[in-house]
DNA sequence: TCGTGCCAATGAATCGATTCAAATTCGATT
DNA sequence: AATCGAATTTGAATCGATTCATTGGCACGA
């Protein structure tokens, strides 16, 4: 394996001079950087991040922990992530936890002996524990959509009250007055904030109420089951709108309406998701839904971390993004 | 930061024998061992890999670049292979390209520079350049989901050919007969290799027929626009089983089909797609499908690369294999 | 000619874990 | 008590890049 010190004597300088050449070009003649280049091209020298790293005490690397990467939000999250650390010089390493306890202890042992400048996790369960040993040895972090309720450390989250509120408004303002909402157990954060932003908006209108119909799950089959149980109703007893709390739940319950009962959407019921998955605008009615501005968030997390390295004693900022509404055909 | 030197002192022991606890725990008198152990939990000690690797010369880490994490069919691939690795004590950076070359080769320089084992790869276009580059420096690779038309290095991939055969087999044996091919160009070579299948089925039965037609791209609203165009035909004229060359592709046809044209899957039509996506099993009409063996190409991706990298002399090996056939309703 | 600055280049010291030959301790045996 | 062999422990050398105090060379002005 050719090394510093190999270049340094094929271009006969001094192994400071190559590493000058490297990290401080203009200190060094034009004349001998070209020669010293010429020779690393040569030789197919590759540095040593191992060596470099064990010098400077850091490494250049953020380690990223996402619940499941197969999900489009954190995916195109970790991917606008790993852009904005290449544009500061860093690395992204990508872990996945696949929402296990286990795994997440794993990635973050790997991280801690890998000397990663800062970890920006989305944790499974209870982290106080592992956030307090990370900051013990002096690792920042940064949340991603989940906060701190203690505030010492920084995150990146989503007012899905906010986003909840959009979505039942966009509704009402289309004139629908009888609203559903299909979502799986308020226990889940994110469920219970976008309910409460739903009872926001239906709250500003006299003449509208508001129905909650518990699903099994956040997926499409637990919504195929509530969406039926809907439609078996009489029209008349029926909601003119339907906010389901993900995508998933939305398609599941589009099935039911339009298959099982023959409804039209959005004439007969207007319904709406949440998350912008890809199948919503390719569903057989496209799907509006409420949109997180995931590119945005992992661009942040990383700035906030990057902040917190370079100024450990600073506030921790919590960061919280508004979500955005996507209208399509399923509330036209 | 705390060092093994420090931890040495604490426990007035040498270097050394720190060194031993943690590598060659029977080197160790039991006493001398528990009173070291119970030092570094103390000191909250983590090791350094830096300095690790250094000394080792290799990390124990191993690249994996991906197409497209948010991809199941590979973000499972990639779930497996860490947990392959890590039960050979290493671990799996895991990139992804997003059909990126530049993307690609950045992942493929920090490799490098952190002296990875070995990097298992799903290549975005023409990886002969780089890859020649990487076994010039004796970094191992296998490739994923390709093959070295070289054979060069070693792969795991899937037999196409076979997965559209049992595909349209599979209807052949429920008696349909006019067989429909749906899917993008025959560039793509995954496209092509299933054609070929479906072609080789039918050629066993003198009676069936297949007609080819060729969809925009591999999506779901490529997959509507071809449906309707044979859902607009009269049902004498209509195929009576439909293989998509994916399950993006066929969720479409299946929209056109039903809604569009009102016909029932699978009394007026056989339909099957390909990857066994989640959405297969949660669409209108449940999707049969053929599955790939994602978890053990995974395993296996990582298996033939430790293998490369034990003996680095021995041939490459290209493991293709056999898909499996998912039956649900759409074909019943 | 000598001194003063400046620009380039030098190379030893350093980071922390591992390795291994050498030293030490311990126990059993004579 | 002396000896031998095995079991432990020691600590200097090593990996490769970076850093920085020091040296060398050169030009310009006095």
């Amino acid at each position: 394996m050719v090394s510093i010190k190999d270049v340094a004597d094929q271009a006969q300088v001094a192994v400071g001079t190559v590493s000058n050449v490297l990290n401080n070009p203009d200190r060094v003649a034009e004349k001998t950087r070209e020669r010293v280049l010429s020779v690393i091209s040569e030789l197919g020298f590759v540095r040593n991040d191992a060596a470099r790293q064990l010098r400077a005490g850091m490494s250049r690397t953020i380690g990223l922990i996402v619940l499941d990467v197969s999900n489009p939000f954190f995916s195109s999250l970790a991917r606008a992530a790993e852009d904005r650390a290449a544009e500061s010089d860093s690395t992204v390493l990508l872990g996945d936890s696949g929402h296990d306890g286990e795994r997440e202890s794993r990635y973050l042992d790997v991280f801690e002996q890998q000397r990663v400048k800062g970890v920006l996790i989305s944790p499974v369960g209870n982290v106080d524990e592992r956030l307090k040993q990370l900051r013990a040895h002096g690792v920042p972090v940064v949340l991603v959509d989940r906060v701190d309720p203690q505030r010492r450390v920084s995150s990146v989250s989503v007012d899905d009250v906010a986003g909840g509120y959009m979505a039942v408004k966009h509704m009402l303002t289309r004139g629908r007055r009888r609203i559903a909402f299909v979502g799986a157990s308020t226990d889940i954060q994110q469920v219970a904030d976008r309910l409460a932003g739903a009872q926001q908006a239906v709250a500003e209108y006299p003449d509208a109420e508001l129905e909650v119909v518990e699903a099994a799950a956040m997926t499409v089959l637990a919504g195929r089951a509530a969406g039926e149980l809907l439609a078996e109703r009489g029209l008349e007893a029926l909601p003119d709108g339907i906010f389901c709390a993900n995508d998933l739940v939305a398609i599941g319950v589009m099935q039911a309406v339009l298959l099982i009962r023959g409804l039209r959407i959005p004439e007969d019921l207007a319904l709406i998701g949440y998350d912008d998955i890809d199948f919503a605008q390719s569903a057989v009615v496209p799907l509006s839904t409420v949109r997180r501005p995931t590119e945005l968030m992992g661009r942040t997390a990383i700035e906030l971390l990057l902040e917190a390295i370079d100024r450990p004693t600073s506030e921790s900022r919590q960061v919280i993004f508004q979500p955005e509404l996507v209208s399509r055909g399923s509330t036209l």
